[in-house]
DNA sequence: TCAATAGATTAGAATTATTCTAACTAAAGA
DNA sequence: TCTTTAGTTAGAATAATTCTAATCTATTGA
């Protein structure tokens, strides 16, 4: 519309997008940078169930949806995403990392054919017998995966 | 002892060193090399309880004990003695592969801090209200990963 | 608004785990 | 012992991931 440039400029300023992205950055504490925004928007919006992401392939995505980003910056992404709280990574095929964006006590169906990773609630869940936890130690995690292969 | 080479030589024949590892590897229709048979002994022999060993590992293991065996032979043989049911892959660890001697229906505890693994047997376990086996699929396998940290 | 700066991004090199290739060697069977 | 078949090997190749060092950008204080 406007092709005329303005008399007396106002103020530029980032648009107010408070977008759910936007928001998670800033509760991690990490800068949100385009391409930072890009990805969070990528991994979170509009996936309210949570969605299983490989570097590769989040890369692919990001880079159909035009987004400028180097694999390089996927990864370190990914790993700060984790170190903050926002993701967990998923260890279920041998050679490659995935990434989890449910962080609720969850575990998961892996289907081998596939690849394919699929969310077990855990609320439904109990897992009776386990060992007392050995002195000096934590639980960090209890991983179950029911690995599945085509009948 | 003996430096004179005997008058008449008695045919030359393989000892018949019916070990475990020799025993082992019949079984599972796979030639008794070298090299298979001392790394089935590394694996096998004087460990009832199993053992968890990356490729490295028994790799370093070997050439310690003064095997003649490449690296390539140790992904080999630890690949083909999974494919035969001697061993299981399992994958606890983004970065390497580990491979379980023990081939009961067992889970893990994994120290992430030492990267020491030890089996928790599935006997005194029980896992309640996983979602039904999806059809055209089957349970392969049900992995329990308890992952400790140093308190 | 703007310059200074700390922090982030990037391409490409490096590293690590694993597999492949193709030449060599050993086991099996006759 | 001979022939055939399978296994071993060094080194090249591949794949996932991290590192490096140069460039860029978000933040912030003036
Ligand atoms: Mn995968
Ligand atoms: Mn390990
Ligand atoms: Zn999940
Ligand atoms: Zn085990």
């Amino acid at each position: 519309m406007a092709k005329t440039a303005p008399k007396t400029r106002k103020t530029v300023r980032t648009p107010p997008v408070t977008t759910a992205a936007l928001a998670r950055l800033r509760d991690a504490g990490l800068r949100p940078t385009r391409q930072r925004i890009a990805l969070a928007a990528l991994l979170f919006d509009g996936h309210p169930y949570g969605r299983h992401v490989t570097a590769e392939m989040l890369f692919d995505e990001a880079r159909k949806r035009g987004a400028r980003v180097s694999l390089a910056t996927v990864y370190n992404t990914l790993n700060q995403f984790t170190e903050a709280g926002l993701l967990r990574e998923l260890v279920v095929d041998p050679g490659t990392s995935h990434f989890d964006t449910n962080m609720g006590d969850h575990h998961h169906l892996y289907f081998e054919d596939s690849g394919e990773l699929r969310d077990v609630d855990a609320g439904g869940i109990e897992i009776k017998g386990l060992p007392a936890t050995p002195r000096g130690a934590e639980v960090a995690r209890v991983d179950v995966i029911v690995r599945l292969r085509r009948r």
